[in-house]
DNA sequence: TAAGTTTACTTCAAGTTTTGAAGTAAATTA
DNA sequence: TAATTTACTTCAAAACTTGAAGTAAACTTA
């Protein structure tokens, strides 16, 4: 049934992407090109944009569902998303922002609501004072485990082993591009 | 309790992905095992998520900065996007909400300041009244043009044929995952 | 070591964007 | 012809983002 609302055509031809000793893939041309009308439309980084757009609104959507069924009200997706990026670690406010690419006025607004969500708790470093050190409070953690339970859950029920390695191929060349464009950005382009 | 955000579950080892007849990359096995350290970081859904969100900031970035350099102040990166999503078609807006899972209230208040900004024309259907339909105008079509070029500027400059190929790869990996992340909306996790 | 600079944040006040609950008007259906 | 549905738009409140300060600790330098 996914078939169907698969939409055919998109560039890349035939191909076979392998992955070699360290941690690439690669796309090499498959034996004989079958299909010569290269005219296949290419994806275009804005293509690209477009659909890291749409799809970051389409999982915020499922997790904020997921938040409703679970009780939680008093923080949203994007908080959440600042709870995964801490995860299991201690790491200070200045961590936070690279991994997350966020404005630093930004994370102090979300990092407050966290704070008085009780699902992070934060302390003045010792060793440097003026740094806040960040981590998940019992409750935070808890919450993390039941999504990712409800993640996985989901996963069992719905997905292919197929879905599972477009996650990874996805994940892969994307970290990839990310790391592109932050160049970019720093080059000014 | 918790086993971080990386679960260490699901082997994209080393493999070949080849793409079929239809439009799916298959991962199979590759020959000898080459890196056994399978402790490749996996990724997990939520892993992508906060890359996708990261990604999407850092591409607006992007965007605001050409923007900027291109003397456009009166609109921002998520017009763009939504000038993008109608590129060279005509479509209703109904069309657009789908193409970028976006919310009608929302959609109108961005369709509403590209109109006053004159970069898409709307004209109610004479099919059906009620819908309006919308296009780029001359100005629109300039600034997609625009960014289009300095797109490719900076494609020239920076991107080795690698980051082309990752682009594609990812672009089609993250399209089936969103495909599959709007059943589970439909059918509600 | 006093003075200046940088780092690591936080706060605040404007904006901007998003949401959700109406509202409108044209099409459809009963 | 009276509901109902569809295709939007509007509005106001909430959420979010930005950028310009502000604070205080750490580091540099004269």
């Amino acid at each position: 049934m996914t078939e169907g609302l698969l939409h055919p055509s998109m560039g890349l031809e035939d191909a076979v992407l392998l992955r070699n000793g360290g941690d690439r893939l690669r796309v090499v041309p498959d034996e004989p090109r079958r299909d010569q009308h290269s005219d296949a439309p290419q994806a275009s980084c804005f293509d690209l944009a477009r659909l890291l757009d749409r799809s970051s609104r389409r999982f915020s959507g499922l997790i904020s569902a997921e938040l409703t069924r679970l009780g939680v009200d008093d923080i949203g997706p994007a908080q959440v998303m600042v709870l995964l990026a801490i995860g299991d670690t201690e790491l200070s406010v200045g961590e936070l922002l690279d991994r997350g690419n966020y404005v630093g006025s930004n994370i102090s607004y979300y990092l407050k609501q966290l704070t008085e969500g009780d699902y992070i708790a934060r302390v003045t470093s010792q060793r440097d004072k003026r740094s806040a050190r960040i981590r998940l409070t019992e409750k935070g953690r808890q919450l993390c485990a039941d999504l990712k339970e409800a993640a996985k859950a989901f996963e069992r029920t719905f997905c292919v082993e197929q879905d599972l390695q477009d996650l990874a191929v996805a994940f892969q060349a994307l970290h990839r591009l990310e790391l592109m464009w932050a160049n970019a950005a720093r080059f000014g382009a």
